[in-house]
DNA sequence: AATGAATGAGTATTCATTCAT
DNA sequence: GATGAATGAATACTCATTCAT
């Protein structure tokens, strides 16, 4: 017990801190953040209203708190994802796998809040922007850029590809949050569909292209 | 019903409907729905604020209205769209080329201000998955299904296939609606890259696979 | 009923105006600003709460309602002070006599309200200060100072002279907002208390000064 | 009790009361009653917020210390203004010299706090009216009745007298306190302008009245 | 006695909605 | 149909006060 935990901090203080961004996750993921009331919020939390104000300076921090927290799993989930052995595809395979893997240990209410007011709130985004979007597609970018010239994946143009891959997996979340009832129950499966579809693509390979496939090959 | 023309209508209801929903379009891709008011809208659409409450019964209804009008234009776009005559991949590349195009015409700030509310508003959401998302899947698995089974397509889940196929789409738009600069940029050549992306995938094809990618082949 | 009354405005909305501002006048007079609530204000008024916000800002442009309706009726009784015929003497009580009689037409509350936030609002004090006080006195010694030139004053400093003058005035009212009984008793008693000694002084003249009081003439 | 100094208290409890009557007075000052909070008197103090309350009951409370603390220091000034040796109008200079005085001394800031707070709170007002403003009346409608009787001021209404002496006094505070920048430059010439309005008047007396000045004399 | 985290009552302000004109 | 003044419910935030440590 007295051995500083990582999740449960010892520190009362950052528990309380967690204790209320735990139960703002979960009002803010029901009603959305307008909707939200600090009462409601408080209430969930087991503490006063006020109580709320001593460890946040208003509503809106309740946000970057919950930035914050997502910023450091994607930042503690940053060191698995460093090590690109074996083949671009099996490497690709493996960074979905974790990638969808640490999505759920997540949970996805944190996402739809924060997607949902990273749509209406300025400051945020231009915030997530900053801390969390370039940094990650300065990595991705370099890492294509670098399988491309080096001939283990095809040669596009590494900003757009990144943009698109990514876009695959945040597009196919977004789903889900919009209630696609598919992605619900098949969730798991996901990430190997996306997968054999980023590096294959969904036309047939081989010499044996039905369909004057090969006509296509010369394309861009 | 006499001589009703979509784009002006001459009916002046009609009229002073597409003008209050021309105003809460803008006024709420500039500041979301909650920040937004009747006041403002009423101002920017140049009638006083009880005026807009004969034409819709509350500000979440100038939301449906938002939805439907999104509806009409996708279904007039759905025409276009039905006809796969050549190969599969001239197909996507056409869908792909055409589904941009008409968000380019539609304009960022209604997918903007939808998809903000979509992740918030419970009734909008179940409203709009039945009236666009679930069509629109049912539309895509059966094509997909039909062109997996001709061999036009590799054999992949139908209905997991469509989510990444519209996820990446949407996932984009997303990244684009979220400032991402890049895409801002460079949203033209988006659709060949996601074209090209989605059909041959990001690995090298033809017998020359460097690096052992042939590992790959059995896989799924 | 149609011809325009300065006091009853036929304009409705100048009415509401002077509706809330008698309201805000009379809670504020009782309760001290801070302790008046909006509420409690739009009740005495007969409006709804929000009904005030149409017509101020906020709760503090209620006072500066209240400083320009002040600076109103001020205005309008300079035009009868500006006579200074006869002598300084019979001016002297004719002003006071003025003064004191539309200090209590206009009613001791609104001073109770003013003086108090005054002290407290820098803002409003600041504004006070130019739009009030500095004219007025400027006034003053411009005409004690032609005075003493003139002799029909003792030869003091005209600054200073008209503060104590304007002084004597301003404590007597705060020593009645404060409660001072004798003053609510008899306080059409003191503009004739008051111009006595600022006419003659406290001690005797003529020749017939006892007590060595002539030892005092050539002071200062 | 044990060997208590007024100044400086070897009770180390009465230390930190004064401690905390000094901060509020600074942080009163500052802000004025309702804006000031606990936390920042606390702060400035240099204690914990709920030392506080082991000295004061409520915030209120502190209020009135600090009229404790100004009645202290007027009770000790009420020893040197209470012989009226020499003549009525040296009697008079000497203590508005002596009031003024204590006046600095006390510092305005006190002033300003007690004197806003009277205006509004109804309790502190009735307190002060009965410990100090009547005390102080009594006393000096008496001395104004003696000195009257006596043929060494003119016969006047004592009580009143008696306000509007006090009043100009008050005035002059009031007028500094509101900002009145010629006082702030000049507030040590005051002493010796009201005493000379006070003792002769504003008109010139001798047998040489100006503008038949002489036709006055004879009023109330 | 001292602390300061927790409390929760209290309030200015906003804004969707109504309805008399 | 159009208007816009009036409405009043809803809510973030403050801060005096308490009390367990």
């Amino acid at each position: 017990m007295s051995t500083t935990n990582l999740h449960t901090p010892a520190d009362p203080s950052a528990a309380r801190r967690a204790q209320i961004l735990d139960a703002a996750t979960r009002v803010f993921a029901e009603k959305g953040f307008h909707r939200a009331t600090i009462r409601e919020i408080a209430t969930v939390a087991g503490v006063a209203d006020g109580t709320i104000y001593n460890y946040f300076a208003n509503k809106s921090a309740l946000l970057l708190g919950l930035l914050d927290r997502l910023n450091e799993t994607e930042g503690r989930a940053a060191h698995f994802a460093r090590a690109p052995e074996g083949g671009a595809a099996e490497f690709m395979r493996g960074y979905l796998a974790h990638r969808f893997a640490t999505l759920t240990e997540t949970g996805f209410d944190i996402f739809h809040v924060l997607l949902s007011e990273l749509l209406v709130d300025r400051d945020l985004r231009d915030r997530w922007r900053e801390q969390t979007l370039a940094p990650t597609f300065a990595i991705a970018e370099s890492y294509l850029g670098g399988a491309m010239a080096g001939g283990a994946l095809r040669p596009l143009d590494p900003a757009l590809a990144a943009r698109a891959m990514a876009g695959m997996s945040l597009g196919v979340l977004l789903l889900r949050l919009l209630g696609d009832p598919t992605l619900e129950e098949r969730w798991e499966e996901l990430p190997d569909t996306i997968a054999a579809i980023l590096i294959h693509g969904l036309t047939p390979q081989d010499g044996l292209t039905p369909e004057g496939e090969t006509a296509d090959a010369p394309q861009r």
